[in-house]
DNA sequence: CGGAACATGTAACCTGTTACATGATTTC
DNA sequence: GAAATCATGTAACAGGTTACATGTTCCG
C-alpha cells in the first residue's frame, strides 16, 4: 500500500497528469519507488474514486486528452497519517544474492560477467546521484525540507557505494586465488 | 521468477518437505528471499507438475502427511541456466525513504519514533549476522562453496551496517539543531 | 496527410499476502 | 480423549508486469 502514497506525495509537490507522473517516477521518485504508467493510471482512478484527489476543472475527460490532478484535503490527511504510522522494515529480496547462493550448488559458470555488468551499472548510478547532490544540495541551505530530501538522496548514494564495494570485493574473491 | 529457483537451491542443499522448506525460508534463505508456506506449497506443486522435482517414493500423498521432495536433473539444469543468465538489477523500493520524502511535504510528526525503532531492529539483525559469521565462517576454510556463501552473508552484514549508520545520521539530522 | 510523440487507458497474467480449512501425530 | 503441534492445502484478493488498444496534437 505504498504506491497511492507515492502518488499523493508527487501530486502535492506539483499537480500533474498521468504521463507527467510517469516521467517523474522515471526520475526522482522512481529512485526509491518505481511504477509503470499502467499502475499509475489505475491508481489515479482509485484515488479519484475515493475522494483523495480530483481532476483539475480545466482537465478534459476524453481519452487521449491530458487530465491533471491535485490532492484534496482528505488526501493530504491520509498521507500524513500513513507517514506517521509505524511500519516494519520489509525483508530483503535480492536476486543476485540468491544466484550466488545457487552458484554455490550448481557452479559459478557465467555469473562473473553479470557481476561485472552490475558493477558498471551501480557505478553509473552512484555517479548520477553524486551529480544530483552537487547540483541540488550545495552546502549552506538548511530548511527541514532540504534536509529530508538530502538524507533520502544520501541513502541512495550510500546504497550504491555499498553495492560497488561489495561487488568489487566479491569479484576479487571469485577471480583471485583467494 | 525467483521463488522456484530459491526452492530448487534449497532442495539441492537438502531434500525437504514443504514445512521444512518454510522453516529454512524463515532462517538462512529467507535472509535474502522470503516466502510464506502458502507460496511454497503452490510452487512445489508447479515444480512437480513441470518435472523439475519429484516427491520421494517414501512420501505419502494424503493431506496432513509429510511429503519430501528432491530435485530432478531437469531441475538442476534449469537452476544452472537461470543462475548464469544475465539479469538487470531491480530498482530500489523502500517505504521508509518514501515516507521521508512524504514528510518533506506533510511534516515529520511521528516518524522519528519509527526511525529509532528501525535502528534497533537493524542493529539486532546486524548482530545476528555477525554471530553467524563467527560461527560458520572461521578464518581458514577456503572451498569455493564457503567463499560464495560467505560473500552473500557479507552483503547482509554490509547492508545492515549501512542502515544503522544511515539511520543514526538521519536521526541526528532531524533531532539536532543541524 | 502521414508519422512521431503525446496521452490515456484495458486485459491477462503472475507473484505475494491474508484468512481460513483439514487431517495426522504427539503428549499429557 | 483433549490440546498442541505438525503438516498440507484452498480461496480471495492486492499489487506489479507485459502486451496491447485507442485517441490527440504537432510538425514537416
Amino acid at each position: 500500500m505504498s504506491l497511492p502514497h507515492a502518488i499523493l506525495t508527487a501530486l502535492l509537490e506539483k499537480p500533474s497528469s498521468g504521463l507527467e507522473l510517469t516521467r517523474r517516477f522515471d526520475r526522482s521518485i522512481g529512485y526509491f519507488w518505481s511504477a509503470t504508467h499502467q499502475q499509475i493510471y489505475r491508481e489515479l482512478g482509485r484515488l479519484e474514486r475515493d475522494g483523495l484527489i480530483r481532476a483539475l476543472p480545466s482537465a478534459r475527460t476524453a481519452r487521449g486528452q491530458k487530465k491533471e490532478y491535485e490532492v484534496l484535503p482528505a488526501g493530504r490527511d491520509e498521507l500524513a497519517r500513513w507517514t506517521a504510522a509505524s511500519q516494519d522494515p520489509k525483508p530483503l529480496r535480492d536476486t543476485l544474492l540468491l544466484r550466488l547462493r545457487a552458484a554455490a550448488v550448481v557452479g559459478t559458470d557465467g555469473i562473473q560477467d553479470d557481476l561485472r555488468r552490475h558493477l558498471t551499472l551501480h557505478k553509473a548510478q552512484l555517479a548520477e546521484y553524486e551529480e544530483i547532490e552537487r547540483r541540488d544540495f550545495p552546502p549552506g541551505r538548511d530548511t527541514m525540507e532540504d534536509r529530508l530530501r538530502h538524507v533520502v538522496l544520501r541513502a541512495g548514494i550510500d546504497l550504491e557505494t555499498f553495492w560497488t564495494q561489495w561487488l568489487t570485493r566479491t569479484l576479487e574473491e571469485l577471480d583471485g586465488a583467494g
